[in-house]
RNA sequence: GGAGAUAUAGCUCAGCUGGGAGAGCAUCUGCUUGACGUGUAGAGGGUCGUAGGUUCGAGUCCUAUUGUCUCCACCA
C-alpha cells in the first residue's frame, strides 16, 4: 500500500487509467460471452457526434449520462454495450470542406464529384478522430472496438436496404413539390431543419389594375414584393362580399405585362390585410396548394442562389433583396405602391447557416409519413416507449400527429447517393442496389444515377440497428437489440428520436429502445445558450485540464433533473473538485492507519464478511447506512434520477462517513491497545470500498485510483460488483443510537459556540437521564466525546449529584447534558437560551397536540402517521419538562 | 395562433408516489485537533409567484391568474 499525495491530482492519473482500461478491454461487450455466461444485455447507442464537431458541454453532459448508466449496469453484471460512432453530417461537413478548399483557392465544381468526395474523406479521417479522442478524455467507457461511421460499408448497406424496401412499398416517392431551399448551401432541406424567426419587416400594399376597368385596382399586401414576378393569380375569400364581382376577372400584373385571374379560395382570411392575396405557387407553400386547386401555372423566378431568373426584365440576375428594392422603386414610379406598413412576421431560416429559406418547387424525394407515423404514435401511447421526463411525450406526439412528408433528397455530394437510375434511352427509372445492367423496358444499357444524396438523418435513423449489423442477422443484433436507453437533448427529438422510432418499428418490428432519457442544455452562468457567435462557450477540455474529468462530470450531473436546462458555474466545478479531494483524503487517512493494522486480524474479518465480526455500535451504524445508500442509489439510478443518486452518495461520504464516522473512530485508531481497533479498520475499509463503488459511475478516475491502491484482490473497480442491499448489514437499533449520540454532540457544540469556548478548553460533561436505555448508550459512547465534544471526562448518571448548580445545560430527547464552565457562565444568557428552547418546544407541542386532538385526523390518518406523532408528543413533553425544571432552578439562583 | 415548461433562502437549483422546507455558492462567527483550509464547527436568511378548491393534512393534486422561458404553426 503506497501513501497517497496530499492532494488529488487528476491530470497525472486520468490518462494512465484510461489507457489501462483500454488495454484490458474492459469497455468491450461481447454477445457470445454474454450468452455463455447467462448475462443480461444492456445497450446504449451513442448519438454519433458530427465529424465537424469539437467536444462541447452538450456532448460532455450527454456522454457523462450514458457513461454513468453503462458503468452502473456493467457493475451490476450486465453485458453492457455502449455503441459509439460518428456521423457524416452531410451539410455541415460539405460546408466546412468547401470553405477549406476556398481558402486554398479551389472550387468544388472544378474538383468534380469524385475529387470532392476524396477531400471529404480526408476531412473525416482527420476530424472524426479528434472528437473521439476528446470523448476519451471524459472517461467514456464506450466499446471503441465497435466504433462505426454513418457512411461505412455496413451503415451504407443498411441505408440502401431501407431505401429500396420503402420505395417498393410505396413509402418513398419522387415528386415535384414545394420544398425549403437554402440559397447558400444550395440544397433542399426538411421542415425540421427550418427555424422560424420573428423578424421586423414591412407590408407593401400594391395596386393591381383590373383589366378593362380603367382606374380600378385590386389592392394586395405582401411581405415579399419580389415574388410578384411569379404571381399567377390573386385570391379572395369566396364569402367576401367586397370582391364578389371580381372573381373571374383578369388583372394586369405590374412590371410584367402579364395578365392573371382573380380566384376564390377558402384559404384567404377576410379579416387579414386587404383580403386579397397574391398567389405565387412556385415560391410559397400555401400558394402552392392554392395553385394546385385552381390549376395555376408555377412560375419559378429564382436561380438556386436566390438571384432573379426573369430574362427580359431589368431584375434578371439581381439578388432577391436587391430586386425587391428595385421593384418597389419602380412600382412607386408607376403610382401603384399604395403604402408601406411596418409588420413583424415569421421568417424561415436554415438552422445551419441562418440564411432565409426560399420556398421553391423542385423535383425531390420524399418519405410518405402517414402510415409510418402510426406505430410510432402507438408506441408512446401503449408505453412500449417511455420518455423521461414524461412531459416530452406530448411534444413527441404533437409533432408526429401533425407530421408532413419528409423531404429526404439533398443537392449535396457528401452523403449516401440515392440509388435511383434512369435509363438514358427511354427515361425509365429503376431503384436498385447497384447500377442496372439492362433496362427492363427498352433493353437500353445506359443509365444515369440520380445526382442527389440523402438527408443525414436518413442514415442516423437506422443507427440503433445498422451499427449492430442489420440487415444481416448477426449475433450482436439478436443479443443487444432492441437497445435499452437512448440519451439525448430535447433539441433533437424531432430530428432523430422520432425518426429512429418509426424506422426501427418499420424495419425490425421493434421499438429501438424502451426509454428515451432527455436532458437539457448547458447554458452559461447568465442563462444564455453557449454559442460561437457570443463567444460564451466553455470548453469541456479546458475544465478537464484544470479540474479533472471527474469534477466536470460531477458538475454536470449534480442538481440536475431530467429534461431541465442547467447553468455552468466555475464555482460548482470547484466544489466538485473539492469533493474528489475529500474522497481522496479520507482514503489517504484510512490507508495511513491501515499500515499499522494487525493484518491477520483484518484478514480474518474479511473472511467473516461482517457476519461474525465484533463490531461496535458506530461500525454497525455506518455499515447500515452505506447499506441503505446502496439500495437508494440503485432505486434512483433505475429511475434515471442520476442527480438525486449522486446527491445521496455525496452526502453520505462527506457528512456521515467523513464528518461523523471517521471522527468517531479516531480514538480507537490512536490507541493501539484498543481491542476494537481492528474492527474499526475493517469497517473503514469496507465502507470506503462500498462508497467508492457507488461513486464510480460518476467519478470513474479518482475511485479507480484509490481502489487500486487500497486493495490487492481486484484489478479494477469498473469490473467489480455493484453493492447490493444485504439484510445482515441492516442495524436499525444502532442507527437510532448513533442519532442520539449525534444529538448530544451537536448540543454540546452549540452551547460551547454560543459561549465562545475555544476547543482547546476541554470540559467535563455530565449526561443525566432517567432512562436506563439512554444511559447505556452513553456508557458505550464515552470515547467519542473526547474528540467530537471536547470532553475531558464524561460522567453518566441518573441524578444531578456533583453537578454544579451553575453548570451550563442542554436538553436533548430523554436526557440533559451539563457542562460546568464556572467563571464563563452568564446566568442571564443561559436563561435566554433556555427560554428560546422553551418557545421552540411550545410551538412544536402546539402543532403535535393540535393534530392529535383533531378527531378527524385521528380517525382518518394512517396509523403509522398517528403513532409517529404520538412518539413526538411524548418526546417533546418530556423535553419540555426538563427545560422547565432547569429554568426554575436557574431563576431561583438569579 | 396552439402546446409545453417553470415560478422554493441573496444567487443557481434539488425536493420521487401529499404527512414537520434542503444543497452548493455567497454572508457572518469560531478553529494552526496527528486525512483534507480544496478543511472543520456553528449562525443568519424562505407567507415555497397570486387567488381559490380537493383533503384530517398541500411546496407537492385541481382550477383560475400573473411573470418568465421554450417548442410547434402556411395568416399573405
Amino acid at each position: 500500500m503506497k501513501e497517497l499525495e496530499k492532494n488529488y491530482n487528476p491530470s497525472q492519473i486520468e490518462d494512465k487509467l484510461y489507457q489501462k482500461w483500454l488495454d484490458n478491454k474492459y469497455f468491450h461487450a461481447d454477445a457470445r460471452r454474454g450468452k455463455r455466461e447467462g448475462k443480461k444485455p444492456f445497450t446504449i447507442v451513442m448519438p454519433p457526434p458530427n465529424i465537424t464537431g469539437q467536444l462541447h458541454m452538450g456532448h460532455a453532459l450527454d456522454n457523462t449520462m450514458q457513461d454513468i448508466l453503462t458503468r452502473f449496469k456493467r457493475m451490476q453484471g450486465y453485458e453492457a454495450l455502449w455503441q459509439p460512432g460518428t456521423d457524416h453530417a452531410a451539410i455541415a461537413t460539405e460546408v466546412k470542406v468547401i470553405d477549406k478548399l476556398k481558402s486554398e483557392g479551389i472550387d468544388k465544381q472544378d474538383l468534380g464529384r469524385e475529387g470532392f468526395l476524396e477531400k471529404c474523406w480526408d476531412w473525416k479521417k482527420e476530424y472524426g478522430a479528434r472528437i473521439i479522442n476528446q470523448l476519451h478524455k471524459l472517461g467514456s467507457s464506450a466499446d471503441w472496438e465497435r466504433e462505426r461511421f454513418t457512411m461505412d460499408k455496413g451503415c451504407s448497406d443498411a441505408v440502401l436496404e431501407v431505401f429500396i424496401k420503402l420505395y417498393e412499398k410505396g413509402y418513398i416517392y419522387k415528386g415535384s413539390r414545394i420544398i425549403n431551399w437554402c440559397p447558400v448551401c444550395k440544397t433542399s432541406i426538411s421542415d425540421a431543419e427550418v427555424e422560424h424567426e420573428e423578424q421586423n419587416g414591412f407590408f407593401w400594399h400594391i395596386n393591381y389594375p383590373i383589366v378593362g376597368e380603367e382606374g380600378r385596382y385590386v389592392e394586395i399586401a405582401t411581405t415579399r414584393p419580389e415574388t410578384l414576378l411569379g404571381d399567377t393569380a390573386v385570391a379572395v375569400n369566396p364569402e367576401d362580399e367586397r370582391y364578389q364581382d371580381l372573381v373571374g376577372k383578369m388583372l394586369e400584373l405590374p412590371l410584367t405585362g402579364r395578365q392573371i385571374p382573380v380566384v376564390a379560395d377558402e384559404y384567404v382570411d377576410k379579416e387579414f390585410g386587404t383580403g386579397c392575396v397574391k398567389i405565387t405557387p412556385a415560391h410559397d407553400p400555401n400558394d402552392f396548394e392554392v395553385g394546385k386547386r385552381h390549376n395555376l401555372e408555377e412560375i419559378c423566378i429564382m436561380h438556386d442562389d436566390a438571384t432573379i431568373d426573369c430574362p427580359g426584365t431589368p431584375y434578371d440576375g439581381m439578388d432577391r433583396y436587391e430586386a425587391r428594392k428595385a421593384m418597389v422603386e419602380d412600382l412607386k414610379k408607376l403610382g401603384l405602391l399604395v403604402k408601406i406598413v411596418p409588420h413583424s412576421h415569421n421568417v424561415g431560416t436554415h438552422d445551419r447557416c441562418k440564411t432565409t429559406v426560399e420556398p421553391m418547387v423542385k423535383p425531390q424525394w420524399f418519405v410518405r409519413m402517414e402510415e409510418m407515423a402510426k406505430p410510432a404514435i402507438e408506441a408512446i401511447k401503449t408505453g412500449e416507449l417511455k420518455i423521461v421526463p414524461e412531459s416530452f411525450g406530448k411534444t413527441y406526439l404533437h409533432w408526429l400527429e401533425g407530421i408532413r412528408d419528409w423531404c429526404i433528397s439533398r443537392q449535396l455530394w457528401w452523403g449516401h447517393r440515392i440509388p435511383a437510375y434512369t435509363c438514358q434511352d427511354c427515361g425509365e427509372m429503376l431503384v436498385a442496389k447497384e447500377m442496372p445492367g439492362k433496362c427492363p423496358k427498352c433493353g437500353g444499357v445506359h443509365f444515369r444515377q440520380d445526382e442527389d444524396t440523402l438527408d443525414t438523418w436518413f442514415s442516423s435513423a437506422l443507427w440503433p440497428f445498422s451499427t449492430l449489423g442489420w440487415p444481416e442477422k448477426t449475433e450482436e443484433l439478436e443479443y443487444f437489440y432492441p437497445t435499452d436507453v437512448l440519451v439525448t437533448g430535447y433539441d433533437i427529438i424531432f430530428f432523430w428520436v422520432i425518426r429512429m422510432v418509426f424506422s426501427g418499428l418499420e424495419q425490425t418490428g421493434k421499438c429501438p429502445f424502451h426509454t428515451v432519457l432527455i436532458h437539457g442544455l448547458v447554458r452559461d452562468s447568465q442563462g444564455r445558450k453557449m454559442s460561437k457567435s457570443l463567444g460564451n462557450g466553455i470548453d469541456p477540455l479546458e475544465v478537464i485540464d484544470k479540474y479533472g474529468a471527474d469534477a466536470l462530470r460531477m458538475t454536470l450531473i449534480t442538481g440536475n433533473a431530467p429534461g431541465n436546462d442547467m447553468r455552468f458555474y466555475w464555482e460548482r466545478v470547484e466544489n466538485s473538485r473539492n469533493f474528489a479531494n475529500k474522497v481522496w483524503n479520507a482514503s489517504r487517512f484510512i490507508m495511513m492507519n491501515m499500515e499499522k493494522a494487525p493484518l491477520e486480524q483484518m484478514k480474518a474479518y474479511d473472511l467473516a464478511d461482517g457476519k461474525a465480526v465484533p463490531l461496535t455500535m458506530p461500525d454497525k451504524w455506518i455499515l447500515s447506512k452505506v447499506n441503505g445508500l446502496a439500495r437508494e442509489m440503485t432505486e434512483n439510478l433505475d429511475k434515471y434520477e442520476l442527480g438525486i443518486a449522486l446527491q445521496k452518495v455525496y452526502d453520505f461520504i462527506w457528512e456521515e462517513f467523513c464528518d461523523w464516522y471517521i471522527e468517531m473512530v479516531k480514538p480507537r485508531l490512536w490507541n493501539e491497545e484498543d481491542e476494537t481497533r481492528a474492527a474499526a479498520l475493517w469497517t473503514l475499509k469496507t465502507v470506503l470500498i462500498q462508497s467508492l463503488k457507488l461513486l464510480h459511475p460518476y467519478m470513474p478516475f479518482v475511485t479507480e485510483e484509490i481502489f487500486c491502491n487500497l486493495q490487492e484482490e481486484e484489478e479494477s473497480i469498473m469490473i467489480s460488483s455493484w453493492p447490493e442491499y444485504r439484510k445482515e448489514w441492516n442495524f436499525a437499533a444502532e442507527e437510532q443510537e448513533v442519532e442520539t449520540i449525534k444529538e448530544a454532540v451537536r448540543a454540546i457544540r452549540n452551547v460551547r459556540t454560543s459561549m465562545n469556548v475555544p476547543p482547546s478548553r476541554k470540559a467535563k460533561v455530565y449526561v443525566v437521564s432517567q432512562e436506563e436505555k439512554i444511559l447505556e448508550i452513553f456508557r458505550h459512547s464515552k470515547v467519542f466525546f473526547a474528540t467530537l465534544g471536547f470532553a475531558s471526562e464524561v460522567c453518566i448518571q441518573s441524578d444531578k449529584n456533583q453537578i454544579a448548580e451553575d453548570a451550563v445545560s442542554a436538553v436533548i430527547s430523554q436526557a440533559t447534558i451539563y457542562m460546568p464552565f464556572a467563571e464563563l457562565v452568564d446566568i442571564a444568557k443561559e436563561l435566554e437560551r433556555l427560554q428560546k428552547e422553551k418557545e421552540r418546544l411550545t410551538k412544536e407541542l402546539a402543532r403535535v397536540n393540535g393534530m392529535l386532538s383533531n378527531e378527524r385526523f385521528v380517525s382518518k390518518a394512517p396509523e403509522a402517521k398517528i403513532n409517529e406523532e404520538k412518539a413526538k408528543q411524548e418526546k417533546y413533553t418530556q423535553m419540555m419538562a426538563q427545560v422547565e425544571e432547569r429554568l426554575a432552578q436557574l431563576q431561583q439562583k438569579a
